[in-house]
DNA sequence: ATGGCCCGTAGAACGGGA
């Protein structure tokens, strides 16, 4: 039976989780990594997903930021290994789940904005990269746990990732710091699984709420799923689904996921 | 024309997102 694992920035888990429910109904997927539920842990609706079947592993804290990995008990079971964080990096900001589900090591990422390339925010954005690379070299190594990473990652890897290569060029999400630590992370072993097959062109992940842009398709694919060496073998598909955009009061973000046989 | 929208938290013509 095939397992399915999808990453989807929720912008609130509050408004979002009738949407997040009917999702998970609708696709009976295995493993959903979600991003800034913007909930502290006392707020996380863990009875409404055990009611629906799921697992909740989840690290909080008020107004920002936000990670959570819902994990279906009927199909791989309970997560084990639960971590936050990165050992790394010490950070206030809640921005790394991880857990082992099904013989997988799943990560569930945040990554941080940058805001604009003079900012501090943008400073704090390379570190937390260059901490996240040293942290997951030794995890890649050879016959360590097949590994996922999933999340938001706020970063736009080339210009066919953008509706407008132009006008980001040089901007955050596109930069060239960001993007080499992207292909960093390839070299570790990580391949972006998106790209393992042939996709539509223009084909993104968020959509600004502004100028109807998503109308327009006006967008950038910044939320990525990257698989080690020996998951790659059992990929056999990868998409974005752009259906829960198109809602009422949708988040600005669309699922991704991706099929291991 | 450098803003437009959405969210949480206030109780703001706000900060942050991307």
């Amino acid at each position: 039976m095939p397992t399915q694992i999808a990453t989807w920035n929720v912008n609130s888990l509050k408004v979002r989780l009738p949407q997040v429910l009917d999702w998970l109904a609708r696709t009976g997927c295995d493993v959903l990594c979600l991003q800034e539920t913007k909930l502290t842990d006392e707020k996380f609706p863990q009875q409404a997903l055990a009611d629906a079947g799921y697992a909740v592993s989840f690290s909080g804290q008020p107004t920002y930021n936000g990670v959570a990995i819902l994990t279906r008990r009927d199909t791989v079971g309970e997560p084990i290994d639960v971590g936050i964080g990165n050992p790394h990096f010490d950070d206030p900001q809640k921005r790394l789940i991880s857990a082992s589900i099904g013989g997988i090591r799943v990560i569930c990422a945040y990554f941080p904005n940058g805001q604009a390339i003079d900012s501090d925010k943008y400073q704090y954005k390379l570190q937390w990269l260059d901490a996240l690379l040293t942290w997951l070299g030794p995890q890649l190594g050879a016959g360590r746990e097949p590994l996922a990473l999933l999340g938001d990652f706020n970063i736009a890897p080339e210009d066919r990732d953008v509706h407008d290569p132009a006008a980001w060029a040089d901007q955050v999400l596109c930069s060239e710091p960001e993007r080499a630590r992207f292909r960093a992370l390839q070299e570790l072993g990580l391949t972006d699984a998106f790209r393992m097959f042939e996709q539509p062109d223009k084909s993104y992940s968020w959509w600004d709420y502004r100028q109807m842009a998503f109308r327009r398709n006006r967008g950038l694919r910044i939320d990525h799923i990257l698989v080690s060496h020996d998951l790659k073998d059992r990929v056999t598909a990868c998409s974005i689904d752009r259906e829960p955009r198109k809602h009422e009061q949708p988040s600005d973000h669309a699922p991704v996921i991706v099929s291991l046989d």
